[in-house]
DNA sequence: AAAAAACTGAACTAAGTAGTTTATATCTTG
DNA sequence: CAAGATATAAACTACTTAGTTCAGTTTTTT
């Protein structure tokens, strides 16, 4: 539709070939990948690697589209609009941040944050499939929230965005600069609490 | 004391190598960066640069350290404990969000979260800097304020990360991901205000 | 002015990389 | 089985890069 797409499906290896570029990728980022590593790690030859993808940059973006949207598939579901609104944020909270501070989250993140700049459009299909999505779904169930009585916000895409912020507090920089320790259970609920506390507290309907 | 300090500053060419390192790492990031390119910038000779720095890593590792100190001068001042908790706040958020979205700030932090596998050091050193001293300070001014009776707090830490990532809200990351324009006065003071409005509303001692 | 230190330019090494080509082999399908 | 599509291994091109070396020049110090 708007990317030249140069990717031919056919073929018995195609899905091997991808297989192999994201585990390699995923480990090495773009640059630390070598096309042989990837074919080794396939078990492909190269020639077959460039029949599929005319060169490595398309090979790379590719698979982190299915990356991306691998992920927004298993993060991003439907935020159940039950009668108990904390209840229901703090669910929502628990997938999200059980996304973002995944290991495999966390890898994709670096990797898109790093090659942002020399592939802008990375950038774009990360952000669409991941916060973007986030932002959506959570900007519909706080509106519900807010017809039903249940919220007051009067900025409601602000609110949107404050409310994943929070969920990070702290950890998530951490983790992405690789500078501590995966979070246990509770201090992850520590962070999960806290942020629906503070979203509660001035969006909250009973004052 | 803990690392190997290989690098010699004596000679008179010194500071036109990191000038020069500065400028062509923080353009094109680590890998982007050829050594050649960094000596034509610095106007400079090959040999001069290798005789102050062993290899391009410890360059470059440098460049970061010396880059992520100049941030914290700027951006981290010590919060004016006045009387108005809410007016300080917004003071240190304007202070903060000013630092992090700006092009350098932004720059520094995509090749810092990129670069955070290949050279753990520096996800280190850019933390301790920025984030660290962040928090340490205005977990410092929170203290006083609970001690003064302005504010509310059970979880001092928890609130010293929470304020941060509500004054990123949204902005941040489709910045470092280059997916949209430099932010108005007027969108950052959204932003801030929000947080404030938020931060307020759940540790005010004011009810 | 002499001696010592710092710097230069340019050529060089050694190694890695993306991508191509070719002759051969294997799989799939009609 | 036969034909066409798909895959292979390995050699090869063309290029880039980090890092070294050294004879000679400039700058600083004594």
């Amino acid at each position: 539709m708007n990317a030249p797409q140069a990717v031919v499906r056919q073929g018995r290896k195609f899905d091997q070939v991808l297989e192999g570029a994201r585990k390699v990728f995923m480990r090495d980022g773009f640059e630390g990948a070598s096309v042989d590593d990837i074919v080794r790690e396939a078990g492909v030859s190269k020639a077959t690697l460039y029949s599929y993808f005319p060169d490595k940059r398309l090979l790379f973006i590719e698979v982190a589209k299915i990356e991306c949207q691998a992920q927004s598939d298993d993060a991003v579901a439907e935020i159940t609009s039950s009668d108990d609104v904390r209840h229901a944020l703090t669910t929502a909270a628990k997938r999200m941040t059980r996304f973002f501070m995944s290991d495999v989250g966390l890898q994709v993140h670096r990797i898109i944050v790093g090659e942002s700049q020399r592939f802008p459009e990375i950038g774009r299909e990360f952000y669409d499939c991941g916060p973007a999505k986030v932002h959506a779904i959570l900007r519909q169930f706080l509106q519900n929230a807010v017809d039903a009585g249940a919220l007051q916000i009067d900025d409601i895409d602000l609110a949107a965005d404050q409310f994943p912020e929070l969920c990070k507090a702290g950890l998530h920089l951490k983790l992405v600069l690789g500078l501590r320790e995966p979070p246990t259970d509770a201090e992850i609920d520590r962070v999960i609490d806290g942020a629906v506390d503070v979203f509660m507290c001035r969006y909250g309907a009973n004052g």
